[in-house]
DNA sequence: TTGTAGGCGTTATCAG
DNA sequence: CTGATAACGCCTACAA
């Protein structure tokens, strides 16, 4: 299928290529009335559609996004193993696409940055999940263009934030486990790093016990992967050796679902011998058996927020909030007993 | 950041544009030993980025690789809910970036098609995974581009297929529950389609039928969306009225949680009371309690075959096989009860 | 209101 | 082996 330029638009309408480069882009005014109807003829009986290489390399617009998400340290694969992602995704790639944008979405290789590929794709802008090292973003704001980071806490204002307040989200589900009870509570958690919203969950945590006047017990904390499989071990290891547990906080609800398996893989019942609480209210959490009490976000929505926020700095709108806070809530279901 | 260009760097180098681009495009021995290590030490000097879109423009070659997946009637979100779709991505992803390519990922909008994006961004290849209605594909072929299908038996060897015996899976979840005792077998599944892996799954089921002496009863189908929510309501369907339904196959892992789920909500055990089997073995499936019986196909290698089987094509290779068949087996677990 | 022409970064052709 | 130079498709001063 041979490509239909501007050029052959212009001929056969028979007005300049500056015209039909007038009308496609919105500026129909600068044209009389004739030559629009007759450019638009044209457009529609030839069916043309627009280049955007070359219109990025003219205008260094490209219309394309980039959205990263983490991936497994061994097989460099995405992590949409984690629902919480492909629900972000879904949010995002919707309203990009209803807003006339492309998703380009990638890992980033171990070692490399993600300055390339912005550079190479003419990136209009980026979102960027998980987190990185400090080069990371450094060299993300070399590039110059307006970034939206999730799960993030860098305290930067290079870069817009669309979060919630994780550290409200761990204290609501530690102090839901204690009001039902309970007083000695593992947190079971991905690697809780500087800046990171498990972080903040495990803060809210500390803050709930603390407020409750309850000790902190570090050998209650099970450090590892936000992930399926560190959920199962660390259910293992507390059916294993109780040390007096009777509920647990999962940092996020993939894990907690682990943890449900690996304890009563070995006999512990939840939530009749131990409670469960989750994170994310992933859509996953509806359909698991029990069903899983959880902090809820919005997910899908905090994409799209992500997205609109985005494309709104990219048209230069001003008031565009460089932090948006999503609201999160409390979702009682059937992990939690009270004791 | 400005942009180093290709004459940026042949200036520092002290050569011409021409001779970058060989050493950038592999072609170094049209280049003396000499030219080529200044070029290689002004390239890393100058952090030289080359910039895709015009690489697209003079090359017609976009290194972009268009990846559609099916979205939700209503809100026109990605079928990311359903993991098997994220799987695939994560294979495809993968395979992609790690041969230099970028993923535009997206759904397709009601009423248009994909033509559209192919064009504007110059597409080097396509993965199409879903269904769509004829004109869909016919506009696709006039792009020329090489296209990948995945979930369709559409009979045009224009695309390359990445595939499973889907009526073998069928065929073969039927036979595991008439080995077990069960006569009557309900099957809950999404839209039976022309071309779709779901017909296939279904004449899978007729034929095991027939093969053993059973009869196939129509009422027995419950014909709805490949979701959750249908095998919810199928399972509600079936705890209501049980017509001496022993056992239930599911042509998606996903519905099958459904149908589990509507089941016991109603106090039908599965699988004391009625067994269940799925389709996919999607990564959940270990995770679910009852672990799921089901026809396990490998996803992700299915994803990144798809990407290897595209790449090729793109690049020429001459022994690209226009149809490639994956293999499918039997995983038993603990949702079929012998009767 | 309309058209001409130069440039965006890269590749490829074709003389030197 | 090397270096101008003309595309590629589009946009936008600037001139008519």
């Amino acid at each position: 299928m041979k490509r239909i330029t501007i050029k052959d638009v212009a001929q056969r309408a028979g007005v300049s290529s500056a015209a039909v480069s007038y009308v496609l882009n919105g500026r129909e005014h600068k044209v009389s009335a004739d030559t629009l109807s007759k450019i638009k003829k044209a457009i529609a009986e030839l069916n043309y559609i627009p280049d955007y290489s070359a219109r990025s390399l003219a205008n260094n617009k490209s219309n394309l996004i980039g959205v990263v998400i983490p991936q497994t340290e061994d097989q460099s694969q995405l992590l949409l193993e984690n629902p919480f992602y492909c629900e972000l995704i879904c949010g995002i790639e919707a309203k990009l696409r209803q807003s006339g944008y492309h998703m380009i979405l990638s890992g980033v290789n171990k070692g490399e940055g993600y300055l390339d590929v912005s550079m190479q794709r003419n990136l209009d802008g980026a979102i960027i999940m998980g987190i990185y090292q400090e080069s990371f973003y450094e060299d993300l704001k070399k590039v110059n263009i307006p970034i939206v980071l999730i799960d993030s806490y860098i305290n930067d204002n290079y870069f817009k934030r669309i979060g919630i307040d994780d550290e409200l989200g761990g204290y609501m589900a530690t102090t839901h486990l204690i009001e039902n009870g309970h007083q000695n509570i593992a947190l079971v958690t991905g690697t809780i790093r500087k800046d990171g919203v498990v972080e903040k969950r495990f803060l809210g945590y500390k803050r709930s016990l603390k407020e409750h006047g309850l000790f902190y017990n570090p050998d209650y904390v099970f450090e590892g992967s936000v992930s399926y499989d560190h959920g199962v071990e660390s259910g293992r290891a507390i059916a294993s050796d109780r040390r007096g547990i009777t509920a647990v906080f999962a940092t996020g609800d993939l894990v907690a679902f682990g943890v449900i398996a690996g304890l009563s893989e070995n006999g512990v019942k939840v939530p009749e011998d131990i409670s469960v609480i989750g994170f994310d209210d992933i859509s996953l959490s509806k359909m698991f058996v029990p069903r899983l009490t959880t902090v809820r976000q919005d997910i899908v929505t905090r994409g799209s927020a992500a997205a609109q926020c985005l494309i709104d700095s990219i048209e230069g709108k001003e008031d565009v909030e460089t932090e948006l806070t999503l609201p999160i809530e409390l979702v009682v279901r059937d992990t939690v007993k009270r004791i």
